[in-house]
DNA sequence: CGGCATCTTGAAAGAATTCAAGGCTTGTGG
DNA sequence: CCACAAGCCTTGAATTCTTTCAAGATGCCG
């Protein structure tokens, strides 16, 4: 059985860790400067509940003070793929940063309490003035969106397409592409070194390579590459089904 | 052929982003302010090149400017396992953040530029009075090694087994534990979820779990777990110490 | 105590890995 | 500019492993 309701949200309360009795939970070496966070303390979570869900808005970084929390995310075949396990003291919600929109769901496996981090309104034109700090945080969201869609796929060729498609995304082949859908690159890495990213073995990335080929998806000369069908929007940033996701949020 | 010669590094320049000839590949949006950030220019990078070893203290991020990084950990089995494929514009060696020295290998794939990232000497008493954001830092560094760590080992095993110590670690069973080599847990998650997490089948999970009881290597009544064997040092591991990081700088 | 979800185990089927060998590309040197 | 050599890529066949399907056992919660 599973809970599907979400009590209604009340209104957090503004926090302050040094004054809060789990400081040492969170922070275990010590308390940050707040600086320009503002920390909320969120409802209790029963056993069960979400804390978001796919296609939410980015309400900001969690903090997780007790509990367990899993975050998982249904990848293009439908199945589940569990991205973390948060513990105490863990980060939550960072993939989602970049995102317009978390693409994941997170839901308390035992009652968990949790805070909130949220950046006031300066956000707006943040992009602006922002620390490096803070942008720094944001690519490694990136990292961590990349790391989850390199995560095995249900099948070799999926997965090689995911990071061919990826890897022309992050390029900047878009200036440089021939057609609309025909997006030509070089690899400067080799199918030996594919497979120990993806996790497969050399000689299956090369099958999965002349797969791609075969069914016309792409077309396959040693490290030259072109693909064909419609680039990977970056907004969303990831492989393939994200844009869809934003829309629908 | 691969050069495994690193030329003597010459003292990196002091650098400016907003001056700088190719800030829009590193901030494609704008260029944060620098805040408390020294950014360091270092020398070009040649195909072969390596930017850290493993081992090596750790330095302080770095930028990619230009070119393609792969940077790659050797796994216990002797096994390479490629972590990522920087591209420009990418943030290289957060993982390390948090460990005391990198436990993984840089090397360029073509011809690299890149700047070095180094907060001041601050960081000495910087636990007291750090950033919020750069603790999230330390964070989301964390999560980049869980992840790693999660990336499927050759055996589901071996992988089972590094994921119970990962989670008794953090779990922070140091003090509950009944004697030096003997943890035991309660797992939050089933054996379907663990699966989904480290990528094989519930069944498979399962059969592991039975070859870890028959190599004694842990005690399985459901639910509840006794690992048996030295426990995971957190030193190369994950979470903790940041401290450490902070005194050696 | 009962019911349902989770866990476990077996056997067959399917896939990736391994091993092996040949062809191709790339970079080097004559 | 061409030839050579080294490394990389490709392909085939056998093996090994995981997955899948199915059914029974166990444990947990109401």
């Amino acid at each position: 059985m599973e809970f599907q309701n979400n009590l209604p949200r009340r209104q957090p309360d503004a926090a302050d860790c040094a004054q809060c009795f789990m400081e040492t939970r969170c922070w275990p070496e010590s308390t940050p400067r707040s600086g320009s966070v503002e920390v909320h303390r969120e409802p209790v979570l029963r056993r069960g509940q979400s804390l978001w869900r796919q296609g939410e808005a980015y309400r900001g970084l969690f903090l997780l003070r007790s509990g367990c929390i899993k975050i998982y995310q249904h990848s293009s075949q439908g199945e589940e793929q569990v991205l973390q396990f948060a513990l105490t003291g863990d980060l939550l919600g960072l993939e989602a940063m970049t995102a317009g929109s978390s693409d994941s769901h997170a839901v308390a496996l035992t009652d968990a309490m949790v805070c909130r981090l949220r950046w006031p309104a300066v956000d707006a034109d943040a992009t602006q003035v922002a620390h490096v700090e803070r942008r720094l945080l944001q690519r490694a969201s990136s990292l961590l969106r990349q790391r989850a869609r390199a995560a095995r796929a249900t099948e070799p060729t999926a997965a090689l397409l995911a990071f061919l498609q990826d890897f022309a995304r992050r390029s900047g082949v878009h200036e440089a592409r021939v057609a609309e859908d025909q997006r030509k690159l070089r690899l400067p890495m080799g199918r030996l070194e594919i497979g120990q990213y993806l996790g497969y073995a050399e000689e299956t990335i090369c099958r999965s390579f002349h797969r791609l080929q075969e069914q016309g998806l792409a077309t396959v000369a040693g490290r030259t590459i072109v693909l064909r069908g419609p680039a990977v929007p970056p907004t969303t940033a990831a492989s393939e089904p994200m844009l869809r996701v934003a829309a629908v949020s």
